[in-house]
DNA sequence: CAGATTAATACCTCAGCGGTATCAATGGGC
DNA sequence: GCCCATTGATACCGCTGAGGTATTAATCTG
């Protein structure tokens, strides 16, 4: 198989239309007919249950289509990662959840550069629930993120610091009396519905958020709340306050990369991460 | 990136000689130099160091290398999975190390298959250290295997239960009389040399085994010994003994499966190995 | 220095990819 | 119930580009 027809049919499976998703790759509509139902002879299975008015997924297509869109982000990640490494002076990219602790990452790089052998580190702050899409798909080749919240779910990761949460409310908001809530204590605010990597947002009350910026924005404005590991509060506007949590799970900031691409700058990094 | 580039770089890569290169994708060498230097063009990078006698790897052809097998290998994945998806009545295959525990594997299978809307289950009895890539290439679903054996770099898992190890040796060993041996302490016997998934072997003393049968026999013999989780007991040869190790990290069997192909089949089985 | 080895270049052929025109099937509106 | 809009499939054509053969250029070896 071709990734040609990897992304012919990841078009076709994505949009269930044959008309708007050669739109969407540029090309007639004939060819791309042609493409998949070539693919389909090839592979000998169904992919797509067509009549003339409608097109929809077979069981095979569906696993089709989420086994092209990671066969698909592999060969992304390896052109990406090839032409970083063919540059004059190679780097390494590092995505960090904008809002993560910026302590812990100043401490890491001033650690790593004082390595032998440091190369220069490209700090990428990525948005909400993009990191792990950047690592796969070759733009990042290491990160900072936090689990329970990101999952590390074919990746390779190292433990770093474990802190308990904290709540971010609007200053004066009642609970800003307490010295702590519990984690099931009913919140008189919605939360906030933080957009996915495709651009939507979940269902349910609350604003819709696009990143931290705004986030602080409509916490300030009384609008929602966060959850946020305690080293936040040292980066807190004044017109937000944290309460810490008890009870809630704690967060540990890992330090992840994919899994074969071991390099030895990020190995370096991920070292000098693990012993501070 | 079309697929067809990453077979040609890879055969090239591996080989370090165009002409071989070319012989083992059945094709001219001519058409391969000229695939390899417009996929170069095209990335803006050098990817092959080259005289008129010999071929090297830059450092970007290193990256691509690593980049480029995982990619084919999530490419082939897709395919495999797909094909089977489309089968009449698809199942799931299940990868199992030869010699893992199989009344565990027994247990597992009986319990599946008594649940509501269970699918076949292809057992896959796989060699020693072949276990991550049949996951990796789609040529199994699902797998039983140790840790810390076997890395489950790159893959989910759920641990299922945690053994100590025990030493086995042939029958009549001194070491046999003893109730148990602490894990540092010196054997008379060479460490088994396993071969690996490209089928070369470690270095060093010892025999070189290719499968468990092979193992057993070579103990027996009287020429090696082997390290076991404490379930390998159930199905042990008259031949050979088990001596409790102590002090040695405990084995873990866990069930993994790829990060992204979760199929309600795979989900299911997963589920019902976790509660048993 | 001659010959062997190996990658690159020149040139040719044709498979197959994509485009246009058109058909066939289906569903909705009046 | 009939017509038309919509949508995927088919027919056919042109051209790009992938691969083949013949040859050259460069380098190592004896």
């Amino acid at each position: 198989m071709e990734t040609r027809e990897l992304r012919y049919f990841v078009a076709v499976a994505e949009e269930l239309h044959f008309g708007r998703a050669a739109l969407r790759l540029g090309m007639a509509q004939p060819p791309l007919s042609r493409a998949i139902s070539l693919l389909e002879r090839r592979l000998g299975v169904t992919l797509l249950e067509r009549t003339s008015r409608a097109v929809a997924l077979t069981e095979a297509g569906a696993v089709l289509l989420r086994e092209a869109r990671a066969a698909l982000e592999a060969v992304e990640a390896a052109e990406r990662r090839t032409r970083r490494a063919g540059q004059p002076r190679p780097g390494i990219v590092l995505a960090v959840k904008a809002g993560a602790s910026s302590e812990l990452l100043a401490k890491l790089l001033a650690a790593y550069e004082a390595e032998p052998g440091a190369v220069p580190v490209e700090v990428l702050l990525s948005g909400i629930g993009e990191v792990e899409r950047l690592l796969r798909d070759g733009r990042a080749d290491v990160a900072l993120l936090h689990r329970p919240f990101n999952s590390v779910t074919g990746l390779d990761f190292e433990d770093l610091v474990t802190e308990s949460q904290v709540l971010i409310l609007p200053a004066g908001h009642p609970l800003t009396g307490r010295d702590h809530v519990r984690h099931d204590e009913p919140i008189d605010l919605p939360p906030p519905r933080m957009m996915r990597s495709d651009g939507s947002y979940p269902d349910g009350p609350g604003p819709q958020v696009r990143d931290h910026a705004q986030l602080f924005q409509l916490i300030a404005l009384g609008r929602t709340y966060h959850l946020a590991p305690d080293s936040a509060r040292a980066q807190l506007r004044e017109d937000v306050t944290a309460v810490p949590v008890i009870g809630a799970p704690e967060i540990t900031t890992v330090i992840a990369w994919p899994p074969h691409s071991r390099s030895k700058a990020v190995a370096d990094l991920v070292r000098t991460a693990c012993r501070s």
